[in-house]
DNA sequence: GATGAATGAGTATTCATTCAT
DNA sequence: CATGAATGAATACTCATTCAT
């Protein structure tokens, strides 16, 4: 009679309480023996269910990714055109709403300063934003080819929206007083109007 | 006859080691033993000169800060127009020449982990970071009053070049493959154009 | 009808398990949960067949000297004469395949190091050792009653040649280079002729 | 004013703490914390005089061989043939003073076992014992140049005498009641006579 | 018999900081 | 100024053992 295994749910269990606790102290500042308190667990319990710290980092970037792709694209699904598909990528993660989660973006930026040095977190890294890039370059590709966007290069007015979106996380968690209320969203889309030469205005 | 006071040589030789460390491994992970050796000198010398460690990191914050800002302002100096100096400033950042210097990098990235967390590194950090803005919204500002730039908030135009090109410096500290070569600057300045509408497009 | 138990070769083949690690690992070095994984079942199991890791380590020394024993029985009853008995049995542990069993010799050099420690290991181990002296005792002690032996106490002359053997074993497991190639089963039986002072040289 | 070192003083009581430790507990089971409160040292003042634990154990080995060898080519110079060396070398290491450093012994078994696994203790055990035995080596050579021994290889003998030594020290440590009062030092000087065939005996 | 989860004490090692000289 | 020894708390990780199912 084999025993259910509750793997997956501990795991995830363990990796939300790493989340956290790196959202105010980093990756390296969070101990493992706060992890294992946090989460209501043993600390031994912690390594039965992973190998080591960076795994249960890795947990957490797929939770994450895994999170905010399942939102992101329902938010630009029910876009009608590109244009309004840009639109709402764009607010999506500058809007209004998208400093609700700061614990999200706190810890974003604690694996960027992961993912410099550690390379299997630099592989994950990459994967997911490559992930969320592959979601706007789609939609690029097709106003491209529905002639509403004029841009000769998809990928890289794709790396240049993402990059102006991670740019802004940056300053909201390190500077947030630097960007004018409510500016975020409405810069990058005069940006990317700049960028894509759209038929309509991106607004 | 009192020997001269080499306090502010061994202090950017101190600030420098860290730095050469931080870009590697990070600010924890750069023991003071490590940045002793690295230096040339004894561990019990580092907090002869620093109270301890985060004093360190603020010097190397202004170091690198000192750098970069009498570069930037030579290389904006040279351009005539406000159009060319925002070429300029975008070039500086993000052209050929700007990924010369990975550690400078790396470090900058880590500064930005420390700034999360350290409410005294991220004052610095905003500092900085203000400095860094207050220049091109000059130029700016200079463009707007000689009607070459259309443009109704130089603030959040600035806010959103600089972030621009902070999300590309994480972009190229963390996943480099993802940007298409040479695009950076070339997809930034066609941002600008749309954020800027200017008389002559800036390229 | 209940299962036939499989407790016996459950027994023998976790031991089996832990005696390979230990060749290579050492006793301390072994993980039960190693032992489970080499054994190819469950740390659980483990402790369903031995109350604990002292447990097992008593079962590889019976298993390890039941092996030697009978093989060293075969070996010495195949000679004739007490003064080529002593040969056989010295050939048997010294001779050219003495050494083919490498993971045996670790795992009892091992063995030796528990022995020092753990009172219930330094019993039995003592009772492997009588064992295999008793043995060699009477091989001499027939051999005295023949009168081929001159040799005033059969205890210390075996002994004297069963530390020889056991030396031998510690020099070729730690230190393989410092024994001139097939010297040791030669080396041994000189000696044991200065110690026996057999009317027929022992070779 | 460069303040003088205690570094050899302090590794020197840090090694035999370990010593002291390893004979009842073996390497593995004397933890560090236990050997510094032994020294009467913080454990972190170990780690700043020793990268690891098995530079302490290879310290011990250098210290326990330094000793050994010491106090032997005193107890060897002191006789006066290459035979009677042979008999000093011999009581030496089994006579009745030999077993009055029960520690040294019990370490020393430790050693062997840890030289099995580690590589680097390995080497120095192998060097430490290739001391020992060049010293025996150097006296047979002398008797069998001045004709008193013969004896075809004095490096097989050298082996099989020292091999002798190290497997009375096993069953020294191990099982001590199989060894005949004072038989060890007698039965060996037997065994030598065998082996190098001296024109007077050795006793 | 067998599984896999859980425990909790233990371990080597790191490191910023202090301090006597 | 400078050294090197010393501290002590913290840290990731290990592992024999227990137990519910």
């Amino acid at each position: 009679m084999p025993r259910p295994s509750n793997r997956a749910q501990r795991r995830e269990e363990i990796a939300s309480a790493l989340m956290k606790l790196m959202a105010t102290k980093g990756y390296d500042g969070a101990a493992l023996s706060d992890v294992a308190a946090e989460a209501g667990l043993t600390q031994g319990l912690i390594h039965y269910h992973f190998r080591d710290k960076q795994e249960i980092l890795l947990e957490v970037l797929r939770l994450l990714l895994e999170r905010h792709m399942a939102a992101l694209e329902a938010a630009v699904q029910s876009a009608a055109s590109p244009a309004r598909q840009v639109a709402a990528f764009i607010d999506f993660h500058l809007g209004l709403s998208a400093t609700k989660n700061p614990e999200a973006l706190a810890c974003w930026i604690s694996l960027i300063g992961e993912a410099i040095r550690q390379p299997a977190v630099r592989d994950e890294f990459e994967k997911a934003l490559t992930s969320i890039m592959d979601l706007l370059a789609a939609i690029l590709k097709r106003g491209i080819s529905a002639r509403v966007f004029r841009c000769t290069s998809p990928e890289s007015a794709t790396t240049a929206l993402v990059a102006t979106i991670q740019g802004y996380f940056v300053l909201a968690a390190t500077a947030r007083n630097v960007i004018p209320k409510r500016s975020a969203a409405a810069s990058t889309k005069a940006m990317a109007n700049g960028l894509l030469k759209p038929k309509t205005s991106i607004r």
